[in-house]
DNA sequence: ATGCATGCAAAGCATTTGCAATCAA
DNA sequence: TTGATTGCAAATGCTTTGCATGCAT
């Protein structure tokens, strides 16, 4: 699992700097790995640890950590733009807790059987998205 | 399958009244049944059929044609909301072409599955979503 | 006649961008 | 030193809303 020792040298060998602002929310996202955040909370949640950080930045370093492949982007059905490290590059899927954010590799992947289905209908798939909702053990009980 | 018909009286029978500007959606979207659209791409076609038709007036309706089932959104790896006529009512997915918008009815859907590889984890599955991207066979053989 | 629907303009909200100042390397 | 990075403010783009007018029933 990528650690953040691990995200400072892929930036630094990107050319990136390592500023304060990138620190915090490195940080933040290490600390929450296994929850999605959304903009708005990994914002408020810096603003709480004291760092200053315009949300600005906070987007431009979301978009380019995405593009190196550090951060995932996740579209949740409220429409709303969430992000968590990517702590396993091979294929997977996630089950995300509405509750609290927590997410889970989910490794099952029915591709092939899609991929006949796709073929029936004499199309050619180029992608696909799965994404499972639910409550985690905790948030379960807890509501 | 609905058509337009039906749409009208599932209208009337909920006070909705039938305005030129619902017509021009309604036939839009059912000319363009087999296809997702995008509002813009909706709007554009209203206007080359010279209907007076606002922006505002769109969103509204969509919004409303949601709430009774008579349209589905879908929301693509784009970020941008698809609208199109919900023409099956029992569980489906779809298989889209990110070429023309054509969607594909998919009756398959790995829900036990998911279901298990969920419970393995103590999670309790709420929804899930489930969306294919490819190339009809018009268009890959155009592209 | 009634009140739902529309058009318009303004407001809202999330995200992006230009630019000068700042700071990591 | 110098070029990447930031903060700020303005701009952008999409969607929603308030309100007076209009129109379907």
């Amino acid at each position: 699992m990528i650690d953040y020792a691990d995200i400072i040298k892929k930036l630094k060998s990107n050319n990136l700097r390592i500023t304060p602002q990138r620190k915090i929310i490195l940080t933040i996202l290490c600390d929450k790995y296994d929850k999605v955040i959304s903009i708005n909370a990994l914002f408020n949640e810096a603003k709480k640890r004291s760092t200053s950080l315009n949300l600005s930045t906070l987007y431009r370093n979301l978009q380019q950590l995405e593009i190196l492949n550090i951060v995932s982007r996740i579209n949740l059905e409220d429409g709303k733009d969430y992000f968590t490290l990517v702590c396993d590059e091979s294929h997977h899927h996630h089950i995300i807790c509405t509750n609290c954010g927590k997410k889970i590799i989910l490794k099952y992947c029915p591709y092939n059987e899609m991929l006949n289905a796709a073929r029936q209908e004499s199309f050619t798939l180029t992608g696909h998205s799965i994404l499972l909702y639910g409550l985690c053990e905790t948030c379960a009980k807890s509501i």
